[in-house]
DNA sequence: TTAAACTTTCAGTAAATATTGAAAGTTCAG
DNA sequence: CTGAACTTTCAATATTTACTGAAAGTTTAA
């Protein structure tokens, strides 16, 4: 199999995997491309490469930047716009990491918090186990998020290697 | 706001943030439904509730089922079957998270470790620096994975106490 | 200021996913 | 056995989500 190939199977297993887990397949796929292109590469070439539509690799693209996990590179003596992917691998993570948990995690967190005060004072027997399941579900996430954040602000392999021996 | 739309609110919310990691809304109402049912319910009394079909409601209980999240009850004198969530969140957060990492993280690691084999013999720039990417992916993934392993095979609070210490 | 070169938008369309509900299957009391 | 009470399946349909590509917008060199 040559690298070429090699290159197409990541790609294509990287789409994948994104589609499970609610990331837009053909974002997964522009960033698997960048990642394993040697140089910065422009919309017209992404387009060709996954062959998708102008429309799709621009919004492919932007949605990237935003997550801050691809940047714009400038070509001297071109006018286009050339794209390269952050390669530090714990970089990216914890940006997409970080930005699901705040757009995914705290408003669901917020509603926990409602409903416990909605219910704090129910006394039915009814009322006191929805206030439980609910606080419970709420302090379990709240400890798994100040988990994350913890790590996240860490730097990589230091906090991960104390971890691990920890647990083993 | 009473005990009934505050239940609504929890079983909405929860329907929603199960959309946003790719499981189906249904699934995660179904769920909620019972996470917050003083009582085992019956197929239809979770059709009436969730307004949803017959076929729908059957399907996602016999997916919370697999998930081993939600468990049948027989109720004496009755030919219905009844259900009821586990309610013990570390218990359920577990089973879903192997479930998901056997599912769609060990392919995944699976089609790296391959890429690695093939393109490990390749001495030229661009091979080299693809062999890199996907060893950086991949041995990465391992050790999240690995740590993950250790965490869901610990009992709840010891684990996750140590870890917080640690990394305060 | 102009127009060529490039980027972005968005309405229409296609594809993927979820849902329904009627029909088929199963179980069990009588 | 039988059939009433229940559960499961699955083809048809609806809904949601993603993609296209032409048109509009923007930038820059001359």
């Amino acid at each position: 199999m040559d690298l070429q190939t090699s290159k197409q199977k990541f790609i294509d297993t990287w789409g994948s995997l994104g589609s499970e887990w609610g990331i837009n397949k053909s974002v997964a796929q522009v960033q698997a491309l960048l990642l394993v292109s040697a140089e910065p590469i422009s919309t017209d070439e992404i387009m060709e490469a996954l062959t998708i539509s102008r429309g799709n690799a621009n919004m492919s693209l932007r949605q990237l930047m935003d997550y801050g996990i691809i940047y714009k590179k400038v070509v001297a003596g071109d006018r286009k716009e050339y794209f390269v992917a952050e390669k530090d691998i714990w970089k990216w993570a914890v940006k997409i990491a970080m930005m699901r948990k705040q757009k995914e995690i705290e408003p669901v967190m917020n509603v926990l918090n409602e409903l416990k005060e909605e219910t704090k004072k129910d006394k039915s027997a009814d009322g006191k186990e929805f206030y439980k399941t609910v606080n419970d579900i709420h302090s379990f996430t709240d400890q798994l998020s100040s988990l994350a954040d913890k790590i996240f602000s860490s730097n990589r392999g230091e906090l991960l290697i104390k971890l691990l021996k920890i647990v083993m």
